[in-house]
DNA sequence: GTATGATTGTGCTCCCTTTCTCAAAGTAGG
DNA sequence: CCTACTTTGAGAAAGGGAGCACAATCATAC
């Protein structure tokens, strides 16, 4: 099971998990590649593929139990315990991520909230108070956490991610606009919004039809 | 130039469009392919190849000009004139978008909020007052717009972006965390923490290093 | 029990994307 | 002017992912 696997495939695993706990709440047992493929625009070839990665889950002339495809997938993205995030930048974006109420119920929690300005330290966002961003270090030595959300203005996010990673986190969810870079050992998400509409716009141009 | 240029390529373009803007306001005049890739992460031969799809644009021995680029990215992404947007769905999250100032600064202008709610319609978000969901057809015929931010419920986000298409929106932006579906000729993003979190879950619960 | 139909898992092929490579073109210094 | 160095643009090669196709397997109906 540890040959190499596409990161293309691990990036639509989340798609297809929550797609399947929709059915099984909406009380469906079984389900081929064919019907799971057409709910999320993608080819049965393609889901059969990816899951054969994992192991041999369906069942010919049947397909696949729902409910047994939820908890391979559950292990399989390590979704069967929860994980804590820290918060980096508590402005307007980062109040925003921090009230999200969709995290939490999906099993990351998030355990501290930090700022470099005065006017936010202190504070409280999401249920925690919001700590001086130079005590990054010291606090995640004491008490390590896996995954740094970043939300502070592009010219610091270098910086923050930088201390993130020195302290051990091996996860970054970025959302500065800005391309940073990390270890190999570390994961890289980058949330930008502004990306994805310039690159629409590039195709309405030439729609003119 | 009307050839078949690769998604992934449009995709970057926009990465490459702010880090030049960048380098320009820091007074920057020329750079080489390989200055640009070693700051974003990627290879020189890339960058190249990517703008070579629309032109020849940079000097032997010299590099590209920074101005230069800038502006033949901003006519290739359609960044030359404002944009207009809705936003569908003003709850904690629709609000939060709203209210983001990164959008404007960048030609994108929110002209327009819808919501299903009561307790919504009426109130005011980002300077626009909150209109009734089921305005949207009447409203668009009207007064086009040019991309719809949908940041609704799961269960309502098909059925809004459909009424969005079928009111001539040609370029959608979806937060909700669901799979959805569009007619060819319309362009969709997604923007989706969750799937990010998921798929960063997966390496780490691997790496017992 | 047998026939019919459905569906998986996977080898194979095709296509798309990235990287390699190098001739051509430009720069810089003396 | 000449030499040494830099960098682009693009053809060729390599690499990787998606879809096709089908044998194998399971379900169902009678």
């Amino acid at each position: 099971m540890p040959l190499e696997i596409p990161e293309v495939v691990i990036d639509r695993l989340p798609v297809y998990f929550r797609r399947l706990r929709r059915m099984q709440d909406a009380g469906a047992t079984v389900i081929s590649s064919q019907d799971l493929g057409d709910a999320l625009g993608v080819s049965s070839a393609q889901i059969r593929k990816d899951l054969s990665y994992f192991g041999r889950f369906g069942k010919q002339g049947r397909g696949y139990s729902v409910e047994r495809l939820v908890e391979e997938l559950r292990l399989i993205l390590g979704l069967d315990r929860r994980w804590k995030m820290v918060l980096v930048g508590v402005g307007q974006l980062g109040r925003a991520i921090a009230s999200y109420g969709g995290f939490e119920p999906q099993g990351f929690d998030l355990v501290a909230a930090y700022d470099s300005g005065e006017a936010q330290i202190g504070t409280t966002v999401a249920g925690v108070t919001v700590r001086d961003a130079r005590l990054i270090s010291a606090d995640l030595r004491e008490s390590p956490v896996d995954i740094g959300v970043v939300a502070v203005p592009s010219e610091a996010a270098q910086a923050v991610i930088d201390a993130l990673v020195e302290a051990g986190v091996r996860a970054i969810l970025n959302y500065a606009p800005i391309a940073v870079q990390v270890p190999d050992n570390v994961e890289l998400r980058r949330i930008d919004p502004l990306v994805s509409l310039q690159s629409m716009t590039y195709h309405l141009r030439r729609a003119n039809d």
